[in-house]
DNA sequence: AAATGACGCAACCGCTACTGT
DNA sequence: GACAGTAGCGGTTGCGTCATT
């Protein structure tokens, strides 16, 4: 299927910046019809402008809409975005339903001027949103612990209840095993504490992993991965993975509870852990990372040592 | 004050997916 | 099933604005 001829490729169509004047009539015609644009491709000559059809469309939908949310992303719009991201990938306007007003080139604009930069510093990959190889970290000189409280945080609330009770084994098992300074226990624990007290809007708050009921009802990480294992030699189809990366966000929320396996047990290391930590400190989420002076005292004190 | 560079955003381009014939 | 027309999507670009030198 070759493309087809645009309007667009016409010279005398105007392109560029759209005046109030060409917005006025634009919105004046989509609102005569009471929000109902029909054929976009036959929409300039209708309403008497001298645009290209997509052009309209693309002008309406990122700019004139009257439902589009204006202003700065909020902490939770971030956190989202990149929750979403994570899972989607580039999908913006997958992405965009999920943030009520915000368009997709909003949000993809969004990313790469702002988020896809503090991921960067902060060592954490925008594409895979894993921690970046030492070498290709910015900060490589920032406790270690930090960047993977970073690489948490980067994943908001993505994370099904298996990933987030093996990262938070293996930062308490490097909390344990941290000897060698104050600092690093402290980020250690900060990091641990982090994945306890961070919270996304569409996923169930990490809290919940270690509520009573969630964990009677979630699967272990060790079963979690024997029922993927399973399932990806039943299944061998592409496209078929169990893997999360693959699915739609809002099945994301339910990826942990989907599993067809029996109960983890009354009991769970991070039920445990969640109650020792808890009550040892109040953090912010690590996503507000730049610009917090809990977060800057810890790096402050790790330049020092 | 002027020049330069960095940044952010709106808009465009080209491709794919969907729908109707 | 093949084809044509269209909408929508994601990557990229261009330009205005702001910050720095």
């Amino acid at each position: 299927m070759g493309r087809s001829p645009c309007c667009c490729r016409d010279a005398s169509v105007k392109k560029g910046p759209w005046t109030e004047e060409e917005d006025k009539t634009l919105v004046e015609y989509i609102q005569k019809r009471g929000g109902n644009v029909g054929r976009w491709r036959g929409l300039p000559k209708a309403a008497g402008l001298n645009r290209c059809g997509k052009s309209c469309r693309l002008r309406w939908t990122n700019y004139l809409r009257p439902d589009i949310k204006r202003g700065n992303f909020s902490d939770d719009e971030e956190r989202l975005i990149i929750t979403l991201h994570a899972g989607l990938g580039n999908k913006w306007s997958t992405i965009a339903t999920h943030l009520e007003g915000r368009t997709d080139n909003e949000i993809k604009n969004y990313w790469n001027t702002h988020i896809r930069k503090k991921l960067m510093r902060m060592g954490v990959d925008p594409v895979t949103h894993q921690q970046l190889p030492p070498a290709e970290q910015s900060h490589d000189h920032l406790p270690e612990a930090l960047l993977w409280a970073a690489a948490v945080a980067s994943l908001g609330g993505l994370d099904t209840g298996a990933l987030m009770q093996a990262q938070l084994l293996q930062q308490l098992l490097r909390t344990i095993g941290s000897n060698n300074s104050t600092t690093g226990l402290i980020a250690n624990l900060a990091a641990a504490n982090t994945m306890l007290n961070s919270s996304s809007s569409i996923v169930p708050n990490q809290m919940d992993y270690l509520q009573p009921d969630y964990l009677c009802n979630t699967p272990s990480f060790a079963e979690q991965h024997v029922v993927q294992q399973q399932q990806l030699t039943n299944d061998t189809s592409p496209g078929t993975s169990s893997f999360a990366a693959a699915e739609p966000a809002d099945q994301l929320c339910n990826t942990a509870a989907s599993y067809d396996v029996a109960p983890a047990g009354d009991w769970s290391p991070a039920q445990e852990f969640g109650g020792l930590l808890e009550p040892m400190m109040e953090l912010p989420g690590l996503c507000s990372l730049e610009g917090d002076s809990f977060w800057e005292d810890i790096l402050e004190e790790s330049y020092r040592l």
